[in-house]
DNA sequence: CGCCCGATGTGCT
DNA sequence: GCACATCGGGCGT
C-alpha cells in the first residue's frame, strides 16, 4: 500500500553474501496496487508471474524483464491483494567494494540509482523472490535505517510506463527522498 | 546535456 | 507476436 512504500524510504536493505553485508538505504520507491491498476503486473490477474504479489505481504516479488534485468519489490497487504512497492534506488551503505566490483566502471552515483543496477550491485535474482523481507536470518531483508520526514520526500508519477493509460500513468506514486540520487556518496 | 535505440528473454494475448 | 515497472552507448545540440 501507499504507506508501505513511504515507510520503506529510508529503511536499509541488506544483502548477505559469502558471508559479508552489502547494503543501502532506500532513496526511491514505487507502489503498484490491485488489478485495477493498469500499470501493475496484477492487471492481467492471478498468474504464475504475479502469483506472489496475492500472497502474504513481506515477501519479495522478484521479476525478470527487458531479457536482461531484475527487479526487486516488497510485496504489500491485505494478503489476497495484489500489491506491491518497487524500490528503485539505494544509497550505499555496506560492501562498497563488492558493489564497486559488480558495477566496474561505474561512477559511484550509478551504483545503485535504478532498480536493475540495485540488483546487479547486490546479486538480486530470481532465486530471492517469493523470500521473507522480515527474515534477518535470510540472503536479503530490511531493517530500519533512518527515520526521515514528510519534508523529505518528494511524490512524482511513476517512471517507465508511458503506454499505461490514464489516471495509472499520472497517479504520484512514486516516493523519492529528496536530494538522494545524484549525491556522489 | 538530451534524445534515440539496440540488447535480449519471458509472459501473456 | 508483441510489449516490457531498464540500461548504457552513440550522436547531435
Amino acid at each position: 500500500m501507499l504507506d508501505v512504500a513511504h515507510d520503506l524510504l529510508g529503511r536499509r536493505l541488506v544483502r548477505l553474501l559469502d558471508g559479508q553485508r552489502i547494503s543501502g538505504l532506500i532513496v526511491e520507491t514505487e507502489a503498484y496496487r490491485g488489478e485495477e491498476d493498469l500499470a501493475c503486473h496484477a492487471r492481467a490477474g492471478r498468474t504464475p508471474r504475479t502469483a506472489v504479489m496475492y500472497g502474504p505481504p513481506g515477501q519479495a516479488y522478484v521479476y525478470f524483464t527487458y531479457g536482461m534485468h531484475w527487479l526487486l519489490n516488497c510485496v504489500t497487504g491485505p494478503e489476497g491483494f495484489p500489491a506491491a512497492v518497487l524500490i528503485r534506488a539505494i544509497l550505499p551503505q555496506e560492501g562498497l567494494e563488492v558493489i564497486a566490483a559488480r558495477r566496474a566502471g561505474r561512477p559511484r552515483r550509478a551504483w545503485c540509482n535504478g532498480p536493475a543496477k540495485l540488483c546487479q550491485a547486490l546479486s538480486i535474482d530470481g532465486s530471492h523472490n517469493d523470500s521473507p523481507l522480515w527474515d534477518s536470518t535470510g540472503a536479503l531483508w530490511l531493517e530500519k535505517g533512518q527515520p526521515i520526514t514528510e519534508e523529505q520526500i518528494k511524490y512524482t508519477p511513476r517512471i517507465g510506463i508511458d503506454r499505461v493509460p490514464e489516471p495509472w500513468r499520472s497517479i504520484p506514486w512514486r516516493f523519492v527522498m529528496n536530494g538522494t540520487l545524484n549525491e556522489q556518496g
